[in-house]
DNA sequence: ATAGTAAATATTGTCTACAATATAAGACAA
DNA sequence: TTGTCTTATATTGTAGACAATATTTACTAT
């Protein structure tokens, strides 16, 4: 068993990540340094390095000598986001379809016969849902083999779109749409037709987006405080 | 005027920043925290904050209890970082296409224009044509008004192809086929062609890519430490 | 001589205290 | 009451000291 060595900068910055995440720690929110500290029982050294790789992955601004404040989520924010995502996993679809192992094509394909089970058994239910979308474009983004590209999507990209996933909890109105489509993009990879791949990705992501977006016209933006302040 | 206030992390990682990318601190050194603040004058706190920074773009890796060190060039890592490249710029230029305002367009042309003169004048001096080839770049990238595609590419990455323009010292030995790509690329912008824009800014990239490897070949990797250590 | 181990050194991680700046509170004038 | 200036408070930025870990050195046994 490995000895899993770490550093107190390292566990806080986890463990506040995760309540920007979720928002236990609200939008547009301050962090405040003392507070934080005495919290997690750590001194305000490490938490400022804690606080510096959250400002690195864009889930808090920092201005000098004023403060550090949660994101506020918006509209055109997640639209920006998703224009990248496009892009970028487009791009890992069609290395995946060109640089994938037999192995690792074998194993999409059973996660994704898995999903069909689940999706038979319950009937569509969220989470794992979510779970299963997120699962199979990870395991699409780290067949990319571009060690970049893999830190890009599966680091800071991902934690907001987690984060967004949380705050409008939306879960997918089109569960056995979207797996048609992982089914589509899976079979290109098996094929290692890189283009077709690339552009079913990117058609299934820009699906996923309008899907996303009606879904926060319908909600009324509940978490989104776009005026506020 | 205005009153520029930064912090002292904020100034040394710009300091150390341009040491790593000038090649002054050389690939995979070990900076030593006391001996870097002791240099800079500074105490080992906004040292340390400077140094995530660096590691946040990833120009040095830090191990914990280790401490950090400068990244290495390598063959494999810019062809990942033009892979990338050559998806977001080209996104990028066909969001500029789609969104660029009559005055910038016009302010493109204008500089492509100057950049046509000076490469008359100065057979195509090799400072001005990389500051030039970057001007093109830097303004289509802040066209597309994506503001996280374009701290992506204008900042982390954007560092790491200087630091390998720096230490391979490549020169374009193609400047007046480069600006004929720029020509293109501004006139599929200006006639709002997305799609073209895209296209040829891929293109382009992947060029530039071929010139590069074709010139570290040649080299025979001065700079480029593949199996030291 | 070499491998392995233990002491010594150096470096990183963390904490506390202080300085600089910004924010909030209060007094005064219009 | 409102606006502005002054004072007080709180928060961030920085420095220096200590603790924990890693690295190097020295020594011993084979």
């Amino acid at each position: 068993m490995q000895e899993e060595t770490t550093t107190l900068a390292n566990k806080v910055c986890k463990l506040i990540l995760k309540d920007i995440v979720t928002g236990a720690i609200g939008q547009g929110q301050k962090l405040n340094e003392p507070e934080l500290a005495r919290i997690h029982g750590i001194s305000r050294g490490p938490l400022r390095e804690a606080m510096g790789r959250l400002e690195a992955m864009r889930l808090i601004t920092r201005v000098p000598n004023v403060g550090a404040h949660v994101v506020k989520l918006s509209y055109d924010a997640l639209l920006e986001i998703y224009q990248i995502r496009e892009s970028l996993e487009g791009l890992a679809a069609r290395l995946a379809a060109e640089t994938m192992t037999g192995e690792e094509k074998l194993a999409l394909r059973a996660l994704l016969t898995s999903h069909h089970k689940h999706l038979l058994d319950t009937q569509g239910q969220s989470y794992f849902q979510q779970e299963g979308d997120v699962d199979f474009h990870y395991r699409i983004i780290h067949g990319s083999k571009n060690q970049r590209l893999i830190d890009m999507l599966a680091g800071d990209l991902y934690q907001l779109v987690r984060m967004y996933r949380y705050q409008f909890s939306w879960s997918s109105n089109r569960p056995h749409q979207a797996l048609k489509e992982h089914d589509q993009i899976c079979s290109a990879i098996e094929e290692s037709d890189g283009e077709l791949a690339e552009w079913l990705m990117k058609r299934h992501i820009n699906n996923a987006r309008n899907n996303i977006l009606a879904s926060m016209n319908h909600q009324k933006h509940p978490n989104l405080e776009k005026y506020h302040e």
